[in-house]
DNA sequence: AGGATGATTCTCT
DNA sequence: GAGAATCATCCTT
């Protein structure tokens, strides 16, 4: 296979046959990967720490209703990002999942940067590692992801990659945050304690 | 064509 | 904890 991004020391890419089993599974074991963005700035990226599912026939998932212009990446294969935006202001990614023409994905909600931090501190207008991206667009304000790289590949093929990094130390499963519909499915998963979850933090803490 | 709806974030109290 | 900001997207109340 080419890749035209750099490889991380240590770090293999994920590849569709990783991602295109069970989606809540899926969302689990994604926590402890890293996402990067190959800037001509520079790399930016981090390890995820916060993650949810949202599957096939799921009535909080935009993929609900069928393929719209906005949603079709995630009838898509397994493997490159669903970008959307959200609130008209701020942009969230998603890992696709499962095979073509099931419509799942994996909401990233928060990584824990690693690389470029002062790139995201730029983007972000902000000094706090804690604040960079802990949450779903905030991280994508922080990784400059936007609409443009709504399909993009993530298994090395395109400007964003996804590799396996160091697993979480523990689990926590919760409800989901911001739906209204579904809202009693545990299917969001945050390394337990990280201080770079998204808030609320499932474990209760502030 | 127009109204309703958010997979959010920030700034208050 | 609550409310506002703000607009892409979707469906038609």
């Amino acid at each position: 296979m080419t890749r035209t991004s750099p490889t991380l020391p240590g770090c293999e890419p994920w590849t569709e046959a990783d991602l295109a089993g069970d989606t809540l599974e899926v969302a689990r074991r994604l926590l402890g990967a890293c996402l990067i963005h190959c800037l001509p700035e520079g790399m930016v990226g981090g390890r995820i720490v916060e993650t949810e599912a949202y599957l096939a026939g799921d009535p909080a998932s935009h993929s609900f209703r069928g393929p719209t212009p906005r949603n079709h990446v995630m009838f898509g294969p397994a493997g490159r990002a669903y970008v959307y935006v959200s609130y008209g202001i701020h942009h969230c990614v998603n890992v696709v999942t499962e095979g073509p023409g099931v419509g799942a994905a994996v909401l990233v909600r928060a990584i824990e940067p690693r690389w470029g931090l002062d790139l995201m501190r730029a983007r972000r207008g902000i000094e706090d590692a804690r604040e960079l991206a802990s949450g779903p667009g905030k991280l994508c304000q922080a990784l400059g992801i936007d609409l443009a790289v709504d399909g993009c590949d993530l298994l090395g093929a395109g400007r964003l990659l996804l590799c396996h990094g160091e697993p979480p130390h523990g689990v926590t499963a919760a409800p989901r945050v911001g739906i209204t519909k579904a809202t009693e499915k545990a299917w969001r998963f945050a390394e337990t304690g990280s201080p770079w979850v998204s808030r609320p933090r499932p474990w209760g803490e502030r």
